[in-house]
DNA sequence: CGTGTCTTTGAGGCAACTCAACACTCGTGG
DNA sequence: CCACGAGTGTTGAGTTGCCTCAAAGACACG
């Protein structure tokens, strides 16, 4: 599923400028008026990603940042014997590399077909200097992934199966909405086996999950990755979480 | 076992400043130099909590930010039907209040007495414009907080029961030593109930597992509070997760 | 129309949880 | 001094539910 081969098909594309990005408002570079958008165009480097292909490996040395534009990325880090757990899934607009050590402490992988926009480290630092709105805004994001991990936590710790499935679409389905999509036939890019290594789970208790939401009125399955929220009140319910 | 009653009990010990304080090189103050401390122990309280205290409550305004400097805390968050799930553990020199929302998004008790620095956030927030160093100590801080986190949803989600407590030792033995302190008979300061709470387990799985980690020679439990590592390597085998 | 991937469903076993009892420590008070 | 009770931790027995193993269905692609 995961290759590691040269991640990076880098491209410049002339056409799509900073100024008229779709996460323009949503990354980090919504700490930048739009004329000083040029010096962090300027060190840009827009990359694509095919899906499950590798962008950074856990243990790389950090050269470069990103912002994710479109697509998804999954994080995670593997243990010796296969086991794999997914830490979080990017949507366009976040941020990878919010960790200030040398080398990378998780592997991203592209869920989809993903763009990019890759900032060498060195020089975003020095952008940063001059620009300490966009340090700021960088110390929010990792605020926000924070909040979201220990959020995780309790997911992974304290809910059952069916709660965990529960609470991921609504999260995904808040995370949607944020970025200015339809909150309710949330998609599913990822595959079973990513949700899984996400929520703790075997595949087919996964599965099992969903046909349990299913069968109880819940939500509508369209195909294994469309599904409409029927009743978003019932599903907090057995999410048994607060939505925020 | 939680009250929620008057929190601080607040006194000034002037023999007790922050240039001779235990914590001097591990909490936020290690930013500023010494003739820079008085700014921040000028807007400091000290505070004093006893063992199963109420610091902060989930939802609670955020008006002020901590500082331990002895003792230890639980950050966790609970669901309505009483399931509780702890995200972290603070140590002497960590930090409260790493959120920068109007509420605290966790609740903060006392493990056993503890001894804190208490800070207005409004305050704070005016030192750290005047000496950005201690806004980047804390940001590096928030991005370490991020990292355990990432780590304990790996734990949380992907390591059998005797595998949990197994890493659970490993980390406390790792932290207590980077606080200068030895690194094999752990003190565990808190019960059972919250090891479960943490490793999202059930007490009795807490135990029997430390029952299994005693019968295989890798631990040994003067009492239950009191864990010498008799084999690192066998637990971190079984931890399956890399010593950092 | 095969082939491979992904998902769903079924059957069975095992491990973690639930329930229960007991050991131990530490105060308190008779 | 000992009895008592509360709080904490350990151990045992039984059950439930998730995981494992297996198979079949759904879908895309060549």
């Amino acid at each position: 599923m995961e290759r590691t081969h040269e991640p990076d098909r880098r491209y410049r594309d002339p056409c799509r400028a900073c100024i008229a990005c779709d996460v323009r408002r949503q990354a980090v570079c919504a700490a930048l008026e739009d004329h000083e958008l040029d010096a962090l165009q300027s060190i840009m480097l827009a990359t694509r990603l095919e899906a499950n292909r590798t962008l950074v490996s856990k243990g790389e040395s950090r050269r470069k940042v990103f912002t994710l534009t479109s697509g998804m990325l999954r994080l995670y880090t593997m243990l010796p014997d296969g086991r794999r757990q997914i830490t979080a899934f990017l949507l366009p607009g976040d941020y990878l590399g919010l960790g200030d050590e040398a080398t990378y402490d998780e592997t991203a992988e592209a869920v989809v077909d993903s763009n990019l926009c890759g900032f060498p480290v060195a020089e975003m630092e020095r952008l940063m200097e001059r620009h300490p709105r966009l340090q700021q805004r960088l110390n929010q994001m990792t605020r926000i992934a924070l909040r979201q991990a220990r959020d995780s936590q309790m997911i992974l710790g304290r809910l059952a199966p069916v709660e965990k499935v529960a609470s991921f679409l609504l999260v995904l389905s808040a995370r949607a909405a944020e970025h200015g999509q339809a909150a309710s036939p949330v998609h599913l890019a990822m595959t079973r086996t990513d949700i899984a290594d996400y929520l703790g789970l075997t595949i087919e208790t996964v599965s099992r999950s969903f046909t349990k939401l299913r069968v109880q009125g819940l939500i509508r399955l369209s195909d294994a990755h469309q599904v409409e929220i029927l009743d978003r009140r019932a599903l907090a319910a057995v999410a048994g979480i607060e939505l925020r």
